[in-house]
DNA sequence: AGCGTATATGAGAATGATTATCATTGTCAA
DNA sequence: TTGACAATGATAATCATTCTCATATACGCT
């Protein structure tokens, strides 16, 4: 018997290093050897969002983008010049956002939290 | 001479509580009186959006929402589901964003921070 | 196996927010 | 006033996402 639909869509989404939309979730199940629709997809997605499995976010243009879920959370700081990212996942930060969402009464809570600026390197090159 | 379409959206934006979507922008400037057409909304809208002035986040489904930028340094806390908005400005996470970018190096430093969730009344009512 | 019913699937149509097009109108300096 | 050019609004086009529906599949029962 062919592989689940849900299995191949969380192959597909686990088996990619950040998040990817829909229609790429598509393509590449059927690169795979799926015969997938994308209807169901989106179907499949959805259940696994509402599941908790996979997590989605929407980019610049609101497209829809999903990842999965168990990925170690972490953030990114980016140097404006030169584009290296470094990743952290800071402790304090955490329980900072936490603790808030709770004062204001919030439940499901997410956070975005991006640093940006000039690097060591490139800020005494000049 | 009528109204400038920048200053009606900027009123509509700037009068609301929240975030509201291009079309509520639509609605609440007609029945304003302005004859402004939707195309010129979304026009303006990313107009302000790349001068700075307006703030863009996507909701739930993916659409596009806006909010007036204020003068003094803040962060947001939306409800998904409703679009309400608390704007904050924490000291504790000023100072950890402030210590983290010093630790790593970074100067010109800039920040992100935007909390989502569901808020109380949401949460409780369905 | 044979039958009945419920659920899952995929192709394609429909939806709806956003964007592109384009004819028209406003602006303004010469 | 004229002409060049930007701004506007109605409408069409785009495109991700959702809906529809005919078909396929799974499962219980005899
Ligand atoms: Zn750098
Ligand atoms: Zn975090
Ligand atoms: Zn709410
Ligand atoms: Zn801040």
């Amino acid at each position: 018997m062919a592989r689940k639909n849900e299995e191949v869509v969380l192959l597909v989404v686990g088996g990619s290093t950040g998040f990817v939309s829909a229609q790429e979730v598509y393509s590449h199940a059927r690169e795979s050897g799926s015969p997938i629709g994308l209807a169901t997809v989106y179907r499949v997605l959805k259940s696994l969002v509402d599941a908790g499995k996979v997590e989605l976010t929407f980019d610049d243009q609101g497209q829809a983008r999903y990842c999965a879920r168990g990925e170690t959370h972490h953030h990114h700081a980016t140097c404006r010049q030169c584009g290296r990212t470094i990743e952290f996942d800071d402790p304090d930060v955490e329980r900072w956002a936490g603790a808030y969402a709770e004062r204001i009464g919030f439940v499901e809570v997410r956070h975005v939290i991006e640093i940006s600026g000039v690097c060591h390197t490139c800020a005494s090159s000049h």
